[in-house]
DNA sequence: CGGATTGTTGAGTGGGTTCAATTAAAGTGG
DNA sequence: CCACTTTAATTGAACCCACTCAACAATCCG
């Protein structure tokens, strides 16, 4: 079956056959990695670029008083750093945050793949943007929303995007998140979280069960969460995603 | 003189002479544009990149009741947006933030550039990674930090970068914002911002003159607003800003 | 079964907001 | 150059969202 990788990197710019088939053979080296490990710790100048496969992986800031922050996250068909190594050291660290799935490719492997074909690089460089999009949205729901919106915009996002590479349909997603994971997410109190969770239980928004999150009312939490997909780039297929009837 | 740009990209990649010619070719084609004009528009798919000279603009963001957000500042030496066409519509405007001089160079000239220099090509490509790492510290500081240490390292960064290009020396800058625009880049109120600054003057911290901002005490400001300029990734020279001996 | 993590609920507190009024500064036209 | 208008800065009082502290229930896991 087609790679998350390949499938995610086809909304950036058409691929030819040969094309996917080298991307995917990226994800075979992807060996298991269980929750809670550093791929990559602040300061490192790690050798090769991580591809997450399965689960997910966060970036994460540490605060002077021990605080954990999570700026980023990276599901599966997501590259860690594409180019890390023109930077040199890592201004944070990027953890598992459920038990994952993660390919190590040599940055110089990646680099021929870029040279060798231009349809992938520029694929590489929407993700690149998109990326770089989707932080400027954390920005904006972490800096000025209400607490609830910022829940109901994450769900938002965390089900296009994975509805995206095929992860989520029918309005069901993987949540393999802790509150305490969430709250580092949105820079809120895990107490404050379960508050939250609870209100969009309450109005029939939502709905969780064995870490599987279910989206009664798309609509209305996207409303609520000032949701527009525009900003991940996907395309028509973002409208798509949230509307069943034409899915 | 050397531009600003050239100034900025030799910490991203060593540059020949003729390097440092071509990008300070780009400078010139700079024009005036008067405070609070929109070079981009949210929607638009812009053919030309831009490149602010002198003065200020930022990255805006409107949420559905008005308020602004403005989750990104670009200073002179900084393209708006180097690879626009990849990703084809804006999803944010931006805004000249002051009376400033912005030059706007064609997609394709820019192409040809990065294609023919690649030290050029590697110094944007730092380029992106730093504007991309700048997101991140910032989601930080809005999104976890109180008011006044988000303020304090909103305004060691300016220094920081400002110095960075030779805009700013003995811990005094350019500060042309107004509060209301502090406030639209901090996520906070205006009343609240006159209210921090107050503090931070009243502590001997800082003293605002004429849109000039003089840093009293750097190290305590530093200090306070947890300000590390290691995700600048501007090398050694970092700690020579904030230290006026050594510089 | 027992220990540890995760989720849930309550009461009190506080940083930042809102609303409102006043002063200071910066333009603007005659 | 001065009245006039507009914008920016400042201060006060009341309010509220989210935090803190604390206890307890539920679930996971060895």
């Amino acid at each position: 079956m087609e790679s998350h990788l390949a499938r995610k990197l086809r909304y950036g710019s058409p691929l030819g056959a040969q094309d996917i088939a080298r991307l995917d053979a990226l994800s075979a080296a992807a060996r298991p990695v269980p929750a809670g490990t550093d791929l990559i710790r602040e300061g490192d100048n790690p050798g090769c670029v991580h591809l997450v496969t399965a689960g997910v992986a966060g970036r994460t800031k540490y605060l002077p008083d021990g605080r954990r922050a999570i700026i980023g996250l990276l599901l599966p068909g997501d590259f860690c750093d594409l180019h890390v190594a023109i930077i040199g050291r890592m201004d944070h660290a990027i953890t598992t945050l459920a038990d994952s799935e993660v390919a190590r490719i040599p940055q110089s492997e990646l680099d021929a793949l870029l040279e060798t074909s231009p349809r992938i690089a520029r694929a590489c460089w929407w993700a690149t943007l998109v990326d770089e999009a989707v932080l400027r949205e954390w920005l904006v729901n972490v800096g000025r929303r209400a607490s609830e919106r910022q829940l109901a915009h994450l769900f938002c996002e965390l089900y296009t995007r994975q509805w995206a590479v095929g992860l989520a349909r029918d309005n069901s997603l993987p949540m393999p998140f802790t509150q305490a994971t969430l709250a580092d997410l949105l820079g809120i109190t895990a107490v404050h979280v379960q508050r939250v969770m609870a209100g969009l239980r309450k109005k029939g928004l939502i709905a969780l069960e064995d870490r599987q999150l279910t989206i009664r009312d798309f609509e209305a939490l996207a409303a609520l969460g000032e949701f527009d997909p525009a900003y991940l780039h996907l395309g028509h297929a973002a409208e798509t995603a949230i509307d069943p009837h034409v899915a």
